[in-house]
DNA sequence: TTGTAGGCGTTATCAT
DNA sequence: ATGATAACGCCTACAA
């Protein structure tokens, strides 16, 4: 059922149904509710990928994240759905993993489909081949990509910055509370994760804390991680008495090997997580943690692509700033 | 750049461009050279909406869900996106809510993009308005649903059996534990709920055990909604020694308030929970659950998809068996 | 082996 | 106010 069949069975041209559609003025009341009655009664919907055809703009932008069964990114690409769907936009979602050249492929795809936009959520996304993949298939298509440090005409950045988590972190645990042996556990070779662990130092150094690489671990994400991270502390010999997660989840890990050693949280080692997903609020005690604003950064990105697809010209680099959230383990 | 500019470029005809894009054989070695120089040096991506036009086929896929941010959905929508990926497919994501106005919108957005087909995940998607959705712009759409009753020439089945998992539970806890005064934690609103209470009473009768309504209670899904559930239990004055939750993360809520009251898990109370996401492993100690094998389903439903699509006959109906898996809680 | 022309379902520009 | 017609970028008979 298209618009010709829909003219031919109203007795009008392709035109005027078209015009009745789009409700442009023009159109006699009588006609227009002739040609609305087919249209209804046939259920008629217009195929968005004609439109797309003579419009050049398809309404669709792809979403990359890593994987959204981690809360962070589900949160992150939920927000951006549902604001994107109140802008009239939907949601090409594409789980990259850590394959790289899935990454190419997706933007491939992407291209093919000619989306108007693409928003990348994550640090990760930070590489060489993805600038690569942009600028051989997306040159002219914008992109906004959050915790990102590519560079473009067309590159919109979004960041959180993350490492001010540490800022708040170290404040409130040296700053506030007088503690100075702080252990900190590093997430796996992301961007970001260097930048905290560069900034736990600096503001360590800060409050005349020399910096001790015997205190610091990396793993990787997850209640498995966070149980390894202490169980290396402990077998070096570490002593402190509180520690900085790079995850919520993963410092739940660490609070188990914590309690395996028998310490207690927040009374022997104070822990402060990141993400503030609900792995901080089920904890035991309630996790204190940075809070890295997922809605609002959701809320941006989709914010800036729709305000870029709209011709307004906004910032290339915007800046949200995480938040300390005091509970019970710090 | 469109295939008039490489066919220009590369001296021959867009019907030759359009062969060697797609492997058509009669083209000489040496023009297939030709034009294949010019397409690499644009890195020419031919426009899928183009093609979607002549070929009536988009290969994008509606999936829509309740809420990304659950985990439960977290993981099947990342499953199907990833086999559809495999598949040649897109993925559009739509988080319906539990408004059920969205649900039309969202159907008639995927019906104007002419989706080659849409999955629905869930339960909830089991109602009238949605039934009238899909007749009204989907009568010639495959719809896969997963948890659902709707039927119609277009409409396949994926259920997961999660009554059964009520079966396990209670073949475990009253069959081989000769546990009776089980408590009931049920899930509000959603078909499952329904039959899992329906299995629950069934169960019990069977093992000669009488239904007592003051075992059960009905709370909303998450930590509070378990704590709730368990303190309408003290309220009540109900006793029971073993209790079985819809969702690991409200039996994660029901046992701190259980903490509360002093009560040990799994000595006073045993706690068998509904889904195996990483709640139950993060639960302390770990949670004896049901799985209800999100990955499989959507292996099945992506998989279910593809072969509709091909033309290949599938069952109408499938349905996936859950398993218990026991750790610590019971 | 290669090229010409018609069609896919719209919108938009001209006429009428 | 309405209608004819040319795009939009691609595929595919059919011709050459």
């Amino acid at each position: 059922m298209n618009i010709y069949d829909i003219a031919k069975e109203s007795g009008v041209s392709i035109s005027t149904v078209s015009r009745v559609l789009n409700n442009h003025p023009n159109v006699t009341e009588k006609t227009r509710e002739r040609v609305g009655a087919v249209l209804k009664k046939h259920n008629y919907v217009p195929s968005s990928v004609a439109k797309s055809l003579v419009n050049k703009a398809t309404h669709a932008i792809g979403v990359m994240a890593l994987d959204v069964r981690h809360l962070h990114y589900a949160n992150i690409a939920f927000t951006i759905e549902q604001k994107l769907s109140s802008y009239g936009y939907t949601a090409i979602l594409c789980n990259t993993g850590y394959d790289r050249t899935k990454m190419d492929d997706y933007v491939r795809v992407l291209a093919e489909k000619q989306v108007d936009g693409v928003i990348m959520v994550g640090s990760v996304m930070s590489s060489e081949e993805t600038a690569a993949s942009i600028e051989r298939y997306l040159r002219t298509t914008p992109v906004v990509m959050h915790n990102t440090t590519l560079h473009g005409e067309n590159i919109y950045n979004i960041s959180t910055e993350e490492a001010h988590g540490i800022v708040l972190s170290v404040d409130y645990l040296a700053g506030e509370r007088g503690i100075r042996d702080i252990a900190f556990v590093q997430d796996y070779d992301t961007t970001v994760g260097y930048q905290k662990h560069a900034t736990y130092r600096e503001k360590l150094e800060a409050y005349g804390i020399p910096y001790d690489k015997r205190l610091v671990v990396r793993t990787k994400s997850g209640v498995e991680g966070g149980r390894a991270a202490v169980a290396e502390l402990a077998e070096r010999g570490a002593e402190y008495s509180a520690l900085i997660g790079c995850d919520d989840i993963t410092c739940l890990g660490a609070m188990r090997q914590l309690a395996v050693y028998g310490r207690r949280v927040p009374e022997d080692v104070a822990v402060i997580g990141f993400n503030n997903t609900v792995f901080a609020e089920i904890s035991d005690p309630p996790m204190t943690v940075i809070d890295n604003k997922e809605e609002m950064t959701g809320i941006a990105l989709a914010r800036a692509m729709a305000d870029v697809l709209r011709g307004r010209d906004i910032a290339s680099q915007t800046i949200l700033y995480p938040e300390l959230i005091r509970r019970g383990t710090a």
